[in-house]
DNA sequence: GTCAGTGCAAACCCTTTGCAGAAAG
DNA sequence: CTTTCTGCAAAGGGTTTGCACTGAC
């Protein structure tokens, strides 16, 4: 009998730490999406993590992977990155960074923070106070066949 | 009897013209959209095009609200603002410029370009051409009541 | 034992689509 | 007259929600 739960923090340095210390308390559901996240450098829409997750023999609600991400970003463990009006990605980078945005493949990657100088920003309108900056380089082209 | 159209071209300069110059064939309807959309500098989703249109005595579908609006963007008449998950924002102004997002009030505003300046794109990934950049900068906190 | 988290299905809401009638050239 | 556009209502699709059950501590 090996449908044991494999112990959670295994493969991936303390995702449960990185949670708790994120003021989320580790269940199993959310250190599953967490290991799904972190596994990789990739961006996830809620779909493509739920599939992810649901590869392996426990599964996890479409409500729970959706209010899982929810949570995970208002605390700061993922960023969202809005470019799609049909879907909403999740970046487990929560570093300064920006985006290229392939419009025809759906693809989202990464641009270095150093790779792209934004001059100061302009003055915020009255009243107002930063709450982040995204740059997005939309492209177009089929990536090749490679 | 005064329930005559306006002649469409009075209050705004040659909006027919505008249209046909993007290969749009400028119907009533459109030109009842396009006069909304040029009638202020500002930012439109698709549901306060509708109702702006709507206040007067001619109404537009739904339906025609969004193909028009679909059409405008597709030929470069007005630029698609993606910012907020639920929503797409439209934009009259379709020269080279930003916004400020405010996430608290969902108030979208421009930012000329020359007060924000981007160094050189960084190398675009293999087989891609630009096809926009995008810059948002987050904002949070109401506005003063004023 | 208590409170927070989860799952299911239904509800939501913006947007798109199919198709018959109306308008443009 | 022919083709394109418009309107209505229904369908679509990602996301959220209500509520009973389960699990964490």
């Amino acid at each position: 009998m090996d449908n044991h739960i494999e112990p959670a923090t295994t493969h991936n340095p303390d995702v449960a730490g990185m949670l708790r210390s994120h003021g989320i308390l580790p269940t199993q559901q959310r250190l599953m999406i967490a290991r799904v996240l972190f596994s990789k450098h990739q961006h996830y829409s809620a779909d493509q993590v739920m599939t992810s997750v649901n590869e392996g023999r426990d599964r996890v609600s479409k409500a729970t992977v959706y209010n899982t991400l929810g949570l995970f970003a208002r605390n700061g463990l993922v960023r969202e990155v809005i470019v799609d009006p049909t879907r909403v990605f999740y970046d487990p980078n929560t570093d300064n960074h920006h985006h290229f945005y392939n419009v025809d493949t759906g693809e989202l990657m990464d641009i270095d923070s150093s790779a792209l100088q934004i001059s100061e920003l302009p003055e915020l309108p009255e009243g107002t106070v930063a709450a982040g900056v995204d740059v997005i380089i939309r492209v177009r082209g089929e990536s090749p066949a490679s």
